[in-house]
DNA sequence: ACCCCGATCGTA
DNA sequence: ACGATCGGGGTT
């Protein structure tokens, strides 16, 4: 068969399930921004409103209502005064959860190192105005699945939060350079 | 109106 | 180990 040119976005259908499962396997899917491409290698999950760390866990808000919208939109926050965060939207529509980008490899048009959520937010030059975008709407912001097999997955507590610590929905290539 | 603190990061 | 820096959201 011939070799595919192009690489469709990620449909809705691939956020539209279990958040655990969406979350490993994003995994080695790439993360594109107005042309910058990187290689996603650790993401976390936040699960709905029984989930103490989740932002959505009192409640919904101005600031977390799109994790309560339809699945595969951006869900970005200002966070620590001067850094943002990159989540995806998943599950059901009303069922608000979602992944956060913590690390992506440069691959195309990354300057700046992406290793943690601040840093990937950075590198691609995205802030609360790219949240609510539609990943899946045909824009300028999508993931794809270009056929990399990932390696050994490595899955951990969530780390940097003082509540939920104990959920292990935490995934990384098992490669990827530890930190703590 | 006020206050606390956070899904971080760089420096010490 | 700690400070920078500020918006969100709960409380008064």
């Amino acid at each position: 068969m011939a070799p595919r040119l192009t690489y469709q976005p990620l449909p809705r259908s691939f956020f539209a399930r279990p958040t655990l499962q969406v979350a490993r396997e994003l995994l080695g899917k790439l993360l594109i921004y107005q042309g910058k491409v990187g290689r996603i290698s650790e993401v976390e999950a936040y699960i709905g409103q029984d989930d103490p760390a989740c932002h959505a866990a009192r409640g919904q808000t101005p600031r977390n209502a799109v994790m309560f919208g339809p699945p595969g939109f951006s869900y970005i926050y200002f966070i620590y005064g001067m850094y943002h965060c990159l989540n995806m939207v998943t599950e059901a529509e009303g069922f608000p959860a979602a992944v956060l980008i913590r690390s992506v490899r440069p691959v195309q048009g990354i300057v700046r190192s992406a290793d943690g959520p601040g840093k990937v937010c950075l590198a691609y030059g995205l802030d609360r105005g790219q949240s609510g975008i539609d990943l899946c709407g045909g824009g300028e912001f999508y993931v794809v699945d270009d056929g990399y097999q990932v390696g050994a997955v490595q899955q951990t507590g969530r780390i940097g939060i003082k509540v939920g610590t104990e959920k292990p929905w935490r995934f990384l290539l098992a490669d990827q350079v530890l930190t703590d």
